[in-house]
DNA sequence: CCTTGACCTTCCAGTAACTGGAACCTATGT
DNA sequence: ACATAGGTTCCAGTTACTGGAAGGTCAAGG
């Protein structure tokens, strides 16, 4: 498969799996003669497990991290537990926050009668001396 | 007062409130002889709104929107409201993106004996051959 | 055989919103 | 005079790509 198919395949675009491929996430590609990239179906599924990692809202660090224990047959899945519960407290963190900002802004537009008049309590708030 | 003041004042580190002048967000700081730029009351309160809007989670983008709408008096609280309302579905939608992540992750960590064993569904599901 | 068009190649630049660091200048206290 | 704590500019790096230019490859059609 060419880099065209595997990107249809995958949902990952092309520009990305040469970025992927540039940073060593993934392992450089056989080449045709015309220097076209190759993928065997093991490729293909690696860039899968990538998709999925990401997807999942991983770094690109830790999809590494995922990929060198899916890699190694030894490992325990301790460490890989490890990392998924430190990026779900990860995740529950951004949620709380987003949720905070959301709750302080649902507040500030109720408060605003959104009309043509120019006193909006939205401005007044953030431009408010204290704090 | 000079930078460091300001920075403490409202939060904003040094090198970010360069980085806004730099940009354009805030205008350029008043100098003293010495090159060192000076902040008056007014300026510390633009950073303070800067501050604000940005914990709210609006970017530096639409800041400046915002700035523009505060400084123009004759301004529709309309519009500002429904930048704020645009916003707020913005978060709606990463909030139930990382809860989407966040409950995928939960279950599959849930299956996980997390022991020293090698055998781990977390990577098992990363690598299945389907979709 | 030649062309056309789709696809591929590399490389450079840009994005968002800063942050780190180097090299140097200014202000203040002893 | 000097130490030290601030300030200054400028360049590079971060994350994870994306866009675009300039050019090479491949398969089909005339």
């Amino acid at each position: 498969m060419n880099i065209g198919e595997v990107a249809a395949e995958t949902g990952i675009t092309s520009k990305s799996i040469r970025y992927y491929e540039s940073i060593g996430l993934i392992p450089e590609a056989h080449r045709t003669g015309g220097g076209y990239r190759q993928y065997s179906d093991k490729d293909v599924q690696i860039l899968h497990f990538v998709r999925r990692a990401r997807n999942l809202g991983f770094t690109v660090g830790e999809v590494e991290e995922l990929l060198s224990l899916y890699r190694d047959r030894g490992r325990a899945s301790a460490d890989v537990r490890e990392i998924a519960i430190k990026h779900i407290t990860d995740l529950d963190k951004k949620v709380a926050e987003l949720e905070g900002m959301r709750a302080t802004l649902t507040h500030l537009v109720e408060k605003c009668h959104g009309d043509d008049r120019p006193d909006c309590p939205i401005l007044d708030d953030l431009a408010r001396a204290d704090g």
